[in-house]
DNA sequence: TGAGCGTACGCCCCG
DNA sequence: CGTACGCTCA
């Protein structure tokens, strides 16, 4: 027990021995966080008896959860086994939810809709709708019913313009999702809290079982993410949160930095620890990161500082194409494994997932070992797509959007048209899909009705394989008998694709042998719920590799040398940046990926980059100017270096000159119009236009923002000055 | 009514 | 460059 408190600090150690009562703890970055999770959960374990499944931590991805278990583990050595209740808020919701899914007249083995077939829906909605979605664009209505769930706004009261389009499209949806058994990613905490208001009984259970409530990136959650977590406490006030608001980076999924405030006031009894010392990088790069993060205006003044001096400098690479950029992060790994290192000391990190793709390429060509994080690109793969769908289909026949799906894959003749005929008989009749199906042949007509038989015939025959054969067996089936091999015959792609299939269907034997005390429709169901809960791991096989993740993923985590790649404006920040609000978000990103490097920082871009087909100039990423000259030393070709522009400029090592050359002097790079940017003079009184929010009036300007009239509903905005969104009149 | 083909259009992060 | 949608033809 001595040894779990003997490598903290004493503020660290206060935070893991106060257990009672409401405790906030403010961590900036790399102030050993982590370890006071585990510390204090193993303590709790070992030191005050607390049996492990009485402990509810959540983190704010599965691969937290993954490494927390891990480390309580390991922490409270063979005796204790770790507690079951580490996980993120969704897989939390998930597990009570299956539970108790009488509570909200669910069936047991409802299904979750990911991200791509929420949009599905939300396009069939608005077509349902007959609106046109040129001018309602699926992915922003999207956003905004997501807005509405997780903001709790009250459809009533949008009453004007576009929001009565939203409302309505809203409650259609959300019909849909209910009538099928379905959920999205919000519902799930939302479900969970609608379990716990309408069955006292049931809530009353959790608030018993958890005696120890933890919470980590408290600065993360959401309002519904806030509402659960009191409900799910009751009485008890054995809560812990843990938070740093400068890394606070969901804004886009609702989370709202002033949940910690609100802590603070429901419990005005809670114990403060402020975990400021960091034990992770050196001042070079916590000078960069503390000046970057001053920029930003809405925050609690706060300085990390170390005990590892100055270290090394901020090496800042511009290539002249992206292909250089790439390279040279290639080099440097490879020189610096040559002299000791390893693969896993590095980790590049991207704004957009996207990005490694590049990184990718050059890396399996130049044998450097790599996994990726948080990609879920393998199972939004067509392909992929199309066998999960298949296999939601055979366990749950209601589902309208993955009906819709399967039946087209491989065409079997059956197009929009019957499907709207079939949808509405459906919703008409209260039948379920399947009993829609063996009824519908007045509604479908002749032709139709047998072809959508045959296909429900088809489902139903593999359903009664599930229990009988192994998964290998049972997928190969599907995949032959539906006609889906042999329809990827004339597809180009053909051999990746079954590679692919054969990958998944190795992921489902391997799991096959884990539940092995589970019935064959529950393991299906934990499958399909993992695949769209969690996302993949791609090379995790690879032992010791080169991390590559986003930055948004990268929290939490750390690497001995960091490289942030594609520094250009419109990339990171990106292009979507309007509001200054906007703005810091990116740069708290960023104070976040400058963190994570405990002894070495890269900054890299291009001078030119293809992007739809086109090539561009490119902009440094106002963050490379934010930090202290002093920090910085210049390489490659460089727009900072002391002879400006290409009379610098040195072909690197291992890229084509030829190419590079005739990429400059053809006439082939266009300017790039400097992204969103623009210079606007604007001053107190200008009228403007704005691409979104219509006509407004300048009503400051200071700085490099300014604050604008628009009309109802949009009214006041504090804006970038020189967006290019903005026209002056 | 469905499927194939051509055109238009788009730079996201997570569970 | 890649995909997703709309139009046209069978």
């Amino acid at each position: 027990m001595i040894d779990l408190l003997k490598n903290l600090n004493e503020k660290q150690r206060e935070a893991v021995q106060k257990t009672e009562g409401p405790v906030l703890a403010i961590a900036g970055a790399g102030s050993g966080k982590t370890s006071v999770l585990t510390s204090r959960i193993a303590y709790l374990i070992t030191e005050k008896k607390v049996d492990p499944d009485r402990i509810l931590a959540i983190t704010f991805t599965n691969k937290a959860a993954k490494e927390m278990k891990e480390r309580i583990a390991a922490n409270t050595s063979m005796y204790f086994q770790a507690p079951s209740w580490v996980s993120t808020f969704h897989a939390m919701c998930v597990k009570i939810l299956r539970q108790h899914h009488y509570g909200i007249d669910y069936r047991r083995n409802f299904q979750i809709l990911d991200d791509d077939d929420t949009l599905q829906l939300v396009k069939a909605k608005i077509k349902e709708l007959n609106l046109d979605a040129k001018m309602y664009i699926p992915r922003e209505i999207k956003g905004m019913i997501q807005k509405i769930k997780t903001k709790r706004l009250d459809i009533k009261t949008m009453d004007s313009g576009i929001q009565v389009v939203v409302a309505t499209v809203y409650k259609k949806y959300q019909e849909t999702l209910r009538d099928n058994h379905l959920m999205d990613f919000d519902d799930l905490l939302i479900l969970t809290i609608e379990l716990f208001k309408k069955n006292e009984d049931i809530r009353k259970l959790y608030e018993e079982q958890f005696q120890y409530v933890l919470i980590d990136e408290f600065q993360d959650t959401n309002d519904i993410q806030y509402e659960l977590v009191k409900l799910i406490l009751g009485k008890n006030k054995n809560i812990f949160i843990v938070g740093d608001e400068d890394q606070s980076i969901y804004k886009f999924r609702g989370a709202n930095i002033g949940n910690i405030s609100k802590f603070k006031k429901d419990y005005p009894d809670f114990h403060i620890v402020l975990l400021e010392q960091n034990y992770r990088s050196t001042n070079t790069i916590l000078k960069a990161a503390n000046k970057i993060i001053t920029k930003n205006k809405v925050r609690i003044p706060k300085n990390l500082f170390s005990e590892k001096g100055l270290g090394e400098k901020i090496t800042v690479f511009k290539g002249t194409t992206s292909r250089d950029e790439v390279e040279y992060v290639a080099m440097q790994i490879n020189t610096k494994v040559r002299s000791g290192y390893k693969y896993n000391d590095f980790a590049v990190l991207y704004r957009a997932n996207n990005a490694s793709r590049q990184f990718e390429d050059i890396f399996l060509q130049k044998h450097i070992p790599y996994r990726i994080y948080g990609n879920t690109s393998f199972f939004k793969r067509g392909e992929i797509k199309d066998l999960t769908s298949y296999l939601r289909l055979i366990m749950e026949s209601d589902d309208e959007v993955t009906f819709t799906r399967v039946v087209s894959a491989p065409k079997r003749g059956v197009g929009t048209v019957t499907l709207k005929k079939l949808f509405d008989f459906k919703q008409e009749q209260s039948y379920s899909m399947f009993d829609a199906v063996r009824n519908c042949e007045k509604a479908v007509g002749k032709g139709a009705f047998l072809k959508l038989n045959n296909f429900v015939d088809l489902i139903v025959k593999f359903r009664s394989m599930l229990e009988t054969l192994s998964f290998n067996d049972f997928i190969d089936r599907i995949l032959i008998d539906s006609g889906y091999i042999d329809s990827l015959k004339d597809d180009d792609k053909k051999e990746v694709r079954i590679e692919n299939l054969m990958e998944f269907k190795t992921m489902l034997a391997e799991n096959e042998k884990i539940y092995v005390d589970y019935s064959r429709e529950d393991v299906l169901m934990f499958l399909l719920e993992e695949v769209t809960l969690k996302s993949e791991e791609k090379n995790s096989d690879v032992e010791d590799g080169v991390t590559m993740l986003t930055l948004h993923a990268a929290k939490g985590l750390e690497f001995r040398e960091v490289f942030i790649v594609n520094m250009e404006m419109g990339i990171f920040p990106t292009s979507r940046v309007q509001t200054q609000d906007d703005l810091e978000e990116e740069r708290r990103l960023m104070y976040v990926g400058v963190t994570r490097a405990k002894e070495k920082l890269y900054l890299t871009n291009a001078n030119v980059r293809q992007t739809f087909g086109d090539i561009h100039q490119t902009v440094d990423s106002l963050f490379i100017k934010e930090i202290d000259p002093d920090l910085i030393e210049i390489k490659g070709y460089s727009q900072y270096s002391t002879q400006p522009h290409s009379t610098s400029y040195k072909p690197i090592a291992g890229t084509d000159p030829v190419r590079n050359e005739r990429l400059q002097q053809a006439n082939i790079i266009k300017k790039r119009n400097l992204d969103h940017y623009q210079e606007n003079d604007l001053n107190k009184g200008d009228k403007v236009s704005h691409t979104t929010f219509g006509d407004g009036v300048v009503i400051s300007v200071v700085n490099e923002n300014c604050m604008i009239a628009f009309k109802t509903p949009h009214g006041i905005k504090t804006l970038l000055k020189n967006h290019k969104a903005i026209t002056k009149l």
